[in-house]
DNA sequence: ATTTATTTTTAGATTGATCTAAATATTTAT
DNA sequence: ATAAATATTTAGATCAATCTAAAAATAAAT
């Protein structure tokens, strides 16, 4: 249970925690390489490495999945990730796109109480400032009834709840588009050939999302 | 000025600031192997790697000095570090003996723009939960006129102002006795051969400290 | 001042994380 | 179903941080 895992294998288990909960299962190598930003070969040795601690199944060829070990600790990290955001964005006043890079820093520190204890002092948030869920210290978390943008028909309503992306710059554009979480958007056309889309946006602007930033965006439905 | 320096760099050079801060200049190989816990050869290697860096100033046999360059280094790690730690016990309610370890952790995070806000967060405090000055942006601190416990005349009078060492032990013991920052006390006696002192605190309790205790306590005279 | 003891450095090996190039397995296409 | 393309793993090398053992320099002692 209390495994010591280095800055590295745990950027691994992250990943293929990711990974293994966009894409059903079974976390090819080249992908893991790909997020990770190193070579296949890399990856396999690491797979060698933290399928033998038990935190994967894995199978030489067979791509990858993570263990129920594994998963509780990559909810830790991630819990660590987010409650580090919260505290950026809400105390110290940094922007939402410009946390994810020293959250991923901060995720790794090591120590089971001070978790506990900035999680207390920030009110036991349950989201982030991007609208993912905060894991609870058993790794327990609700998503709301949250949809992709993308499934949503003409003449629907939503209300912005999650981006998917850290991308400071989907987050920058975002904001100069006044569009934050909480943002409430009415679908008014959906173009076929390139997915874009023409939304209303709570002010009563009116804007055009290509796909790349659709694809970015969650809503919950409301009449 | 904005080199890149791993966490095992920063380590070194830190010791090297407080050794050499401590007992004058030219700071030996195995003074050093003896408080980053490794061998002297470990050290020698990465000495060659620091002056190459520029960051000390070694010559071979014959001792190392940080240079202007490592010392601001250093002092941001330090400056780091005392943060927070002020952070960790005035706002999440760590007692004061359980911070120096997260603290050592936290120090290597790179975000020049958390220290700035975390230190106005904090309300840019002077000193550390211990007493000890933090450093502003340009390394810049002023130490109060504090001396040394061992240095006080019997029937002198001073308040404690700086715990030296961050042994959670000495920082227990200070808590049972009810020594804290601030507390006030009079030299009542010195024993000779062992250097134990005997003294009245501001409740009017008596008490005797050994000398181990002595040699990390620092107090401000007043009359 | 020469020998002895201590300190420091160098040489050579190990481990973790990475790479490239080559070998092997799997998948896809014809 | 066999060949071609793609994906994955293994082999062998490199770099940083460490170790042990041996060599070299400095300091201490007689």
């Amino acid at each position: 249970m209390d495994l010591e895992l280095s800055y590295t294998e745990e950027n691994y288990l992250k990943a293929i925690y990711h990974l293994s909960n966009g894409g059903a299962s079974g976390v090819s190598t080249n992908s893991l390489a790909d997020t990770m930003q190193t070579k296949p070969a890399t990856v396999s040795d690491m797979l060698r490495k933290l399928s033998g601690k038990k935190l994967i199944d894995y199978e030489k060829y067979k791509g990858v999945n993570i263990s129920e070990q594994g998963q509780q600790h990559a909810l830790q990290i991630i819990r660590k990730h987010r409650l580090w955001e919260v505290f950026l964005v809400d105390i110290l006043h940094f922007n939402w796109d410009e946390v994810h890079e020293i959250a991923e820093q901060l995720e790794h520190i090591k120590s089971p109480q001070l978790v506990e204890k900035l999680d207390a002092f920030l009110g036991y948030p349950t989201m982030d400032p991007h609208g993912d869920p905060i894991p609870d210290t058993h790794g327990h978390f609700n998503v709301g009834p949250t949809s992709p943008m993308s499934a949503f028909l003409v003449g629907e309503k939503g209300v912005l709840t999650c981006v998917v992306s850290d991308d400071p710059r989907l987050l920058q554009y975002l904001d100069k588009l006044q569009i934050r979480l909480g943002t409430k958007m009415k679908i008014l056309e959906k173009e076929e050939f390139d997915g874009s889309v023409k939304v209303e946006v709570e002010n009563g602007e009116i804007l055009y999302l290509s796909s790349q930033t659709v694809n970015q965006l969650s809503l919950t439905k409301f009449a």
